[in-house]
Formats: structure tokens, C-alpha cells, sequence
DNA sequence: TCTATATTTCTATTATTCTCGAAATATGAA
DNA sequence: TTCATATTTCGAGAATAATAGAAATATAGA
């Protein structure tokens, strides 16, 4: 992961309601929620939470597929794994500390 | 992990120089590193350094220890670990998915 | 086609964050 | 105690991000 794809990535999670909308997200894996489920279980107005979902989006934390006149927002675990992955490679310079050793990973 | 503690820390690392320290003191882990030798490597000034070393402390991202005429910044790993859980947990609601089966863990 | 529902886009306002020079503080050494 | 080095704090300007109402868009069904 490039550096500013981590940047992107945390700046996207790093705001209150963005990060509630990503963690229910991922509890609702790998089934996904509309916007509109999103909007009533976290008291966002609707353009405030796809201001917020379109953030997301862009960070490519979510992913989008319409179901007729439903839409569905779902984590991209992938790249939640790789920004992970960002955050921790190197420690150490890969001496001694043992990193990564066990890794964190979400396999949905 | 509260929320609000994810925020802020999610906050410190969303922002390129201070991802960049972090990273820098992620790799020189366990030593440390003074604000003077990230000043020179990372191309920052003085008082904006300190400004982002504060936020990462702030965030509980960072420690700091004086020995004599310089300061010592490290990672704190132990926050780091527990926001990456808080990243992850829950995820497809505990049920199939095998979220966190393996861990990602630095463990120095 | 017309209507209702779901969601996004636009726009303006408000709020927050970043940057860096200058001044202040802390330490060790002369 | 005076000086030099290392770092932080202060302050103000510049840049970026968040919010929500109103209008636009898209879909499905009558």
C-alpha cells in the first residue's frame, strides 16, 4: 500500500460517524445495509451519511451494488487488511521483535 | 478500545507527516528516536514536528522519555494493537466469517 | 406515464486542522 | 552563572473538512 492510500484510508475512518458506519459495516459482513438502514440506526441524515459513504468509497474501505431499488454498502476487508499490514510492516526493522509473527486478518 | 479513543487515534496517523514519524519510530523500535533525528530524516520543521509528536502522544500512539539533553520518542505498540482489534471486531457478527482468527500482532 | 421511495449532489456555512516564525523552556557544559 | 543546544509553546494565517437543507436523479410499481 502507497503511502497516501494509507493516508486516505485513516482519514476516512478517522471521523465519528464514518467510523460507526464502517464498524456496522463490518458486523453486518458479509451481508452488507442500505443507506437507509445505516441513516436510522446511526440518527445521520441521509446527504450528511453519503457525504460520508462516498468518503469511504473513495478511501476503497466500502463497496456498492445495487439491488433494484435498494443499494448496498459492504467493508472491503481487503483493503482494511492491507492498510493493517501498512501500519505494522517493518517494526523493528525485522530484527528481533517478532512482528507480524501473528497477524490480524479478517477473512470474510 | 472506546470510540472515541479509536477517533483520536485514527486521527493522529491520518495525516502524512504523522504517519511518517510513526512509521519511522515503528522501524527504529525498540531504541526510539529524538525529535532532531526526525526533524532531519523527515524534512519537517521544529515546531510543526512537535506538533504532530504531541498529537501522537495525545492519541497514546507514542512515549516519551528524556535521557539528559535529548528526548526519546517510541511506539507505543500496545495502542496500536488495540486499535487494530477495534478495527476488526465484530466482524460478520461473530458468526462464520473467522474474523480474526489469525492476528495480527507486533509484539515488541 | 405518473407517483412514491431511496439516495445522491449541490451549495453555503461553520468548524477544525496544519504550518511555521518568534519567543519561551530545559538541560548540560564551560 | 552564563552559554549553547534541543525542543516546545504561542499566535495568526491558510487550508481542509463536516453539516444539512433543497434540488436532482434513479428505480419500481400502479
Amino acid at each position: 500500500m502507497k503511502e497516501q492510500t494509507a493516508v486516505i484510508a485513516l482519514s476516512a475512518l478517522a471521523q465519528e460517524a464514518r467510523l460507526r458506519v464502517f464498524r456496522a459495516l463490518i458486523g453486518a459482513a458479509p451481508d452488507g445495509l442500505t443507506p437507509g438502514a445505516l441513516s436510522a440506526m446511526l440518527d445521520v441524515t441521509p446527504s450528511t451519511l453519503s457525504f460520508h459513504l462516498k468518503e469511504l468509497m473513495h478511501a476503497g474501505l466500502v463497496s456498492l451494488e445495487r439491488d433494484g431499488r435498494n443499494l448496498i454498502y459492504r467493508p472491503e476487508i481487503e483493503q482494511m487488511n492491507a492498510l493493517l499490514a501498512y501500519l505494522t510492516d517493518h517494526c523493528c526493522q525485522g530484527r528481533g521483535c517478532a512482528p507480524a509473527r501473528t497477524r490480524r486478518r479478517v477473512t470474510c
